[in-house]
DNA sequence: AGCCTAACGGCACTGCGTGCCACACATCCA
DNA sequence: TGGATGTGTGGCACGCAGTGCCGTTAGGCT
């Protein structure tokens, strides 16, 4: 195995994560889930079994191996948003950053989605990703909402929210067939939630709500 | 073993489910949860390994084994809601019902609280079952609204903001001790989340929608 | 040349989850 | 009363995920 050690070492990790990434993808989509082995990607991929668990942390991490960095960069935006920005601004800022990463390659963007959507194990990591993200944002709107009345519970619900819209977005466009001119599309489809969050910059907040509740209570009961 | 054997047989199927979960529960606080196997639960509960998944799909399983009751519950709000009835107090009705099951046995909530805070595979498992909640209100929701203007949309967002509004009135329950009257105190907090939400019965739908933009877009230009 | 670090492959081990079979008990029927 | 059927159970064996450990090899540095 002279020859085979000698190829594996002049490639370097980035390209051997992404062949393992793409063994474990087709493998999946030809063979199924359930009956594809951490063996049958290893070996697909011209590596050794215990060499994939060097690059993943388990079986699922191979079908969405990105999600670290689009946690990075949500709270990046964060971080680096100028303070005078609306908060509406800045959430959906962070939400549109991480379109790109799934808008980098179509392809492997369709093939995840398709996967996700059928093997149950894939489904429910995909739950705890999702997750994830909405914990972030929570975490960051709290922070900025900690003087308003109930900030924490409107965190959490706009942070629901956003995150909600940002999947429906993305689903809408995966299903219109993922086209690079459907992007627009997204992400105007995703900004309409801008105006459904109970959300504002600024300390005038407690008046809009107020203002918004007796429009809505007066609209209702007529 | 045939004394084992003919207690076994006595106790009924329920009997024997609440002493998998007890003792599920009482190991993974004890031990931790990485270091109990399933034949120490199954042991501890006195009957087999193999009789433990005749109960639960799996290890995670045993720590939250009332969760499609709560989805059922749900179903059923929704499917016996008068048609008149606003759609806005449906989905608070809904939220309220899978309250009940957590105040039913509020120690067990709270070690089922405190262990899915620290392991992270409850975590994630918990995750999962928080998106079929969404998933769920999210179908009832796009059914009610298909004639709505971005109807999918909307419903989408508000399923997402329902969710996890009930979710942060459970925390903020468990972590004021969990008591009676705090039942009060968290269904209250967690209808405050009904005047957020970008919902309203009946056509005029677009019409309060246009208006409560208008409004938010004068303040926050003011 | 000799050393040193990083990455890899192989091996063995624990534990989860499942298929299979034998056994105990409860019920029904002749 | 004695035998057939059905249900719940324990034990056994197996495949596979994930981890710890160790020997090996390639490539850079002095």
């Amino acid at each position: 195995m002279v020859a085979v050690t000698a190829v594996t070492a002049r490639r370097g990790r980035a390209e051997v994560r992404r062949e393992l990434v793409a063994a474990a993808v087709r493998l999946f989509t030809e063979r199924g889930y359930d009956e594809t082995t951490v063996d049958d990607i290893a070996g697909a991929a011209g590596v050794g079994r215990r060499t994939f668990f060097r690059y993943f942390r388990g079986k699922e991490d191979a079908v969405s191996p990105d999600h670290e960095q689009g946690l990075a960069r949500i709270a990046e935006v964060f971080a680096t948003a100028h303070p005078t920005e609306p908060l509406r601004s800045v959430v959906m800022r962070a939400g549109e950053t991480v379109f790109d990463l799934y808008v980098a390659d179509r392809e492997t963007a369709r093939m995840r989605f398709a996967l996700v959507h059928d093997v149950p194990a894939l489904r429910d990591r995909e739950a705890a990703q999702v997750h994830h993200y909405r914990r972030l944002f929570t975490r960051e709107l709290a922070e900025r909402l900690a003087d308003v009345e109930d900030g924490a519970l409107r965190a959490a619900v706009t942070a629901a929210a956003v995150v909600a819209a940002h999947n429906q977005a993305l689903r809408h466009w995966l299903a219109g067939g993922g086209t690079a001119d459907g992007v627009e599309a997204c992400v105007a489809h995703f900004r309409k939630v801008a105006w459904m969050l109970p959300l504002q910059a600024g300390p005038d907040i407690d008046e809009v709500t107020r203002r918004l509740e007796k429009v809505a209570r007066t609209l209702e009961a007529g």
